[in-house]
DNA sequence: GTATCTGCAAACCATTTGCATAGAT
DNA sequence: ATCTATGCAAATGGTTTGCAGATAC
């Protein structure tokens, strides 16, 4: 990463160290907005900007993956080695997000290029739902609509 | 529509009628800004916010359904009988969306919450890419990255 | 007559941008 | 010394909301 930003004529900040450990320590996903209010508690002045530009600057360097959630909110996630084909379910209730494994997801993509004469570059696959522990969370405590405790994803 | 709205204490004003007509009209997707524009030549002074109001008591009717196309837009389309079960292409050159059936697709659902216990409330599954016809005019008019249609600053 | 709608302007909210300054090389 | 990166504040763009006046019932 320093590397690979020096190569081309780009530095190495205080800022993206700070942002990509803090990247780096969650490994699952997250938002631009919690790297923020984590970050600015224990280094108050630091930009929200700023991470927004340095999210920009990791995505364009394949190192992490923005994934607009449609109609709810934009998460990233690293761009670990983990092979393409995996997809997301988005829990409504608490804002996680999951990754899901079906195979047959991977071959749907060649069958609409070739149904629909679309050059395709891109897919949304994306489930919304209510996980497991809202579902018990929300069984054993009914009327009470909202989560407790929102964290973001 | 009429008599849905005045059942439950709702009036049929002039703007509703307008775009419901509009609505109507065009069976196929549209967008909130794209009636508007429509309707506010021929009638000026509509209000975009009531474009929206209208869309959304629409939508709470079920006479249409809003798809917010993950990182791009938000358009929607008619409730028209169709049986759930079918997804969209979006094409990132014109804007266009298309439906498309791929049976496949509906099996996965219940796959999906089987293998990971969440309760599937709904889903995303949107291809982007280029359209059969924007692949046609790029190949003839390389070059010309943006759509024709390019309004004023 | 009165409660619902409308148009307007202002508010929103996540994200982006302009600019003067701080900081990396 | 130079030129990129940062923080701040202000701009953006699509959507929503507050409000006074207009309109359907």
């Amino acid at each position: 990463m320093k590397d690979l930003l020096r190569d081309t004529g780009m530095r190495w900040t205080r800022q993206r160290q700070l942002i990509y450990d803090e990247i780096l320590r969650r490994k699952g996903h997250f938002s631009a907005e919690v790297i923020w209010k984590k970050l600015t508690t224990r280094h108050p002045g630091m930009g929200l900007s700023t991470i927004y530009r340095t999210l920009q600057l990791l995505e364009d360097k394949k190192i992490i993956k923005r994934i607009p959630i449609a109609g709810e909110t934009t998460i990233y996630e690293c761009e670990d080695g983990t092979p393409h084909g995996h997809h997301h379910i988005f829990c409504t209730e608490c804002g996680k997000t999951i990754e899901m494994h079906v195979d047959m997801l991977d071959s749907i993509e060649e069958i609409v290029m070739e149904k629909y004469g679309f050059e395709i570059s891109g897919h949304t696959v994306m489930f919304n739902g209510i996980c497991p522990e809202c579902r018990a969370r929300l069984k054993s405590d009914p009327g009470d609509d909202e989560p407790e405790n929102n964290p973001l994803p």
